[in-house]
DNA sequence: TTGATCCATCATGTATGCAATCACGCCCTT
DNA sequence: AAGGGCGTGATTGCATACATGATGGATCAA
């Protein structure tokens, strides 16, 4: 999966340590090892990742940006802990860059994007069947990620892949009932299908309620996540 | 101005140097004292400042995700010089941003923070009658911040934040024909009414021709500020 | 016993030093 | 004379050391 496209970072030729460490850790916090509240300790950090503190401090200062964590001036650093709100915040938002995304896709996308699409459509499909909650949601995210590529906008792509990144640890449980899978399924093909009518307000309409019908399911886990906040 | 309002980065209650280097740099570029393309090197920044490299590094890394500055990982940072492409797709999701915003603060802007705008408007008048054209730049900032918090959406806001101020280097002088500020204050009344209104989709229509119509002025800065790169 | 204040400890902020890497120019070869 | 390899300078990446502010507990007073 190509990482940028005309992103203002070019992609590092050879990652720094700051870069793996911060990649690291942002792996660990979405993948949910890491949860929310917990303190992230500069000389932990460094002596779990077999450095010194200077590249943590880095890749800690880089991953503040993405909300991922927050650090206060003196104070250290914690597994970012969006209150009921902000998730709220950030889940509207969401839905409206993928709609975005969606009608730019309606309107932008080569034949070749479209029948990558319709390849992972397919290939999803067989997730379903077999009921493979972690593959489904690896290829979700391919999905989605197909879907900011036809949209030709690199800078849409960014701002929803981070907002994505920064709400998977609340989603991570979400495609668990059986029959929510086999929904989402079917809600992206709907999505597909006005994509090849070339209909952006459809895509875009289909895209909101793919994520809008998610929010009842998600809003649990919000409540959900709340609790555990030991290592 | 009030800098965020749910922000998942809290206010630093006493900047440290590193941020006050970011904000000074931030500062710098988004009023084209530093132009697109300067090299940012770390022992001449740290000397400028009064301060060792460390804080300088933190700076440029901590801009970096802002799209501010561009750093490739052993090879400096510089002025980050976005090509036309990119201008214009951050120039289209920016408008989407605003015209969500837009839409949000016609359905729950709340009468005193109506008020607000309207007085807002009403200050610009005087200056769009004066021809003060920095004194309308910097009001029409907090017309539009004014805009986010009555969206009352603070992920959104600093997204749109971020954006325009990303993309401020580049609208800088945007507004010096005269006659386009009387055509901006025009159409900061038409959003006016509609959010007055409460005319969700009018507001959203009205500043998508707001940021539309000024793309056209824009796409010609854009060419202008591609030539002088030297410090 | 409870409360606050002081102090010790620790974590972060900053500075400096060393090593590795990249850019540039020179020299050599063909 | 043109092209390529190589060495030198400069800059960044990382580590270590010091300074400053924050946190927690112990002590003392009421």
């Amino acid at each position: 999966m190509p990482r940028r496209s005309t992103s203002p970072t070019p992609p590092p030729p050879r990652p720094t340590r700051a870069e793996a460490i911060a990649a690291s850790l942002a792996e660990d916090i979405v993948a949910g090892r890491l949860k929310p509240g917990t303190p992230l300790d500069e000389v932990g950090l460094a002596r779990a990742h077999g450095s010194s503190r200077t590249p943590v401090r880095e890749a800690l200062r880089q991953l503040a940006p993405t909300g991922l964590v927050q650090v206060a001036p003196r104070r250290g650093a914690v597994v970012a802990i969006p209150d009921a709100t902000q998730l709220a915040e950030m889940f509207l938002v969401m839905a409206e860059l993928e709609a975005m995304a969606a009608a730019l896709a309606a309107l932008a996308m080569t034949p070749e994007e479209r029948r990558g699409l319709e390849r992972q459509h397919a290939a999803m499909a067989a997730m379903v069947r077999a009921g493979d909650v972690a593959a489904y949601r690896a290829a979700n995210v391919a999905f989605h990620h197909l879907l900011y590529l036809g949209a030709h906008n690199g800078y849409l792509g960014e701002l929803a892949t981070a907002t994505r990144r920064r709400l998977a640890p609340f989603r991570a449980a979400q495609l668990e009932a059986p029959d929510r899978l086999r929904r989402s399924h079917a809600e992206h093909g709907a999505i597909l299908t006005a994509i090849q009518r070339g209909d952006a307000a459809g895509a875009a309409a289909m895209i909101r309620t793919h994520i809008g019908l998610t929010e009842q399911t998600w809003a649990t886990m919000a409540e959900a996540l709340r609790r555990p906040s030991a290592a």
